[in-house]
DNA sequence: ATGCCTGGGTATCCCAGA
């Protein structure tokens, strides 16, 4: 089985390319974040011309999640256990699928904006949400990986220069034991391979030259358990994705399974 | 070449992204 990851920031404005890329990587299950639209908007008929079912889950601006998945998609959850709120809003950024067996969740943990901003607390709060919903939801019995958009650098390693990162979110202290706390949950980080440099980064800014010079970061992350990070025969970050014109500012993250 | 932001909505500026 291939799963992959990836935030499109727009399926309207990147389905040409999703869809081009559907048929050329051919993943069974694909994991989708920053859908920018509503779920009754998701382009459900055009993927599933290329054999995919769709859950989608979105609102409409911002955030938005989805799984696409050709060996079927059965129950579906949308949001978090005990999900907190922002500004009174719940939303639209996790969602919950198994395909054939495999329980997978898509998720687009928020920015955080600034330490000391409420976006932050509520980033914090968040993925303490994530870890009950893991620990509720991984029992051993079926292979179990949380991928998506974690916004998090686990190490300084995973940014092209942690110095220009001093008062920065996604590498907080605060930020990385949220991390820490998923592994003793009993999941770990698969690590992807990178297909030119040394370093798997999955974002690269749109701005100042950042991808061509490899500015970049690895945030989209695929937290495992151990019947799923045992099975993984190969993982890479599909850099091709984030060349060219009408690319997201994120690369695919594609991991390859026995199961 | 991978090339100096992009997407979407309250729209022709503003907010968010990381």
């Amino acid at each position: 089985m291939r799963i992959a990851t990836w935030n499109v920031n727009s399926v309207t404005a990147r389905l040409p390319r999703l869809l081009a890329w559907l048929e050329s990587a051919k993943p069974d299950v694909v994991c989708l974040q920053e859908l920018k639209c509503a779920t009754d908007a998701f382009p459900g008929e055009q993927v599933a011309e290329l054999g995919y079912e769709a859950a989608a889950y979105g609102t409409g601006r911002w955030n938005g999640v989805a799984i696409l998945s050709r060996v079927g998609i059965e129950d579906v959850r949308r949001g978090l256990i005990d999900e907190p709120v922002y500004e009174d809003a719940s939303e639209p950024r996790a969602i919950g699928a198994t395909c054939d067996g495999v329980r997978v969740w898509s998720v687009y943990v928020p920015n955080g904006r600034e330490p000391g901003h409420e976006h932050y607390a509520y980033k914090l709060r968040w993925l303490e949400a994530l870890r009950g919903t893991v620990i509720s939801e991984s029992d051993g019995a079926r292979p179990f990986a949380v991928l998506g958009d974690f916004n998090i650098a686990p190490t300084d390693e995973d940014v092209w220069d942690i110095s220009l990162f001093t008062e920065s979110t996604h590498v907080t202290d605060a930020e990385r034991k949220a991390l820490a706390v998923l592994r003793e949950a009993g999941l770990s980080d698969v690590l992807p391979r990178a297909l030119k440099y040394d370093k798997p980064y999955t974002y690269w800014d749109y701005r100042q030259l950042a991808f061509p010079k490899n500015n970049g970061m690895r945030i989209d992350l695929v937290y495992a358990d151990a019947k799923f990070a045992g099975s993984v025969t190969d993982a890479y970050v599909d850099r091709e994705e984030r060349k060219g014109k009408g690319a997201s500012d994120h690369a695919p993250v594609v991991v390859d399974l026995t199961v």
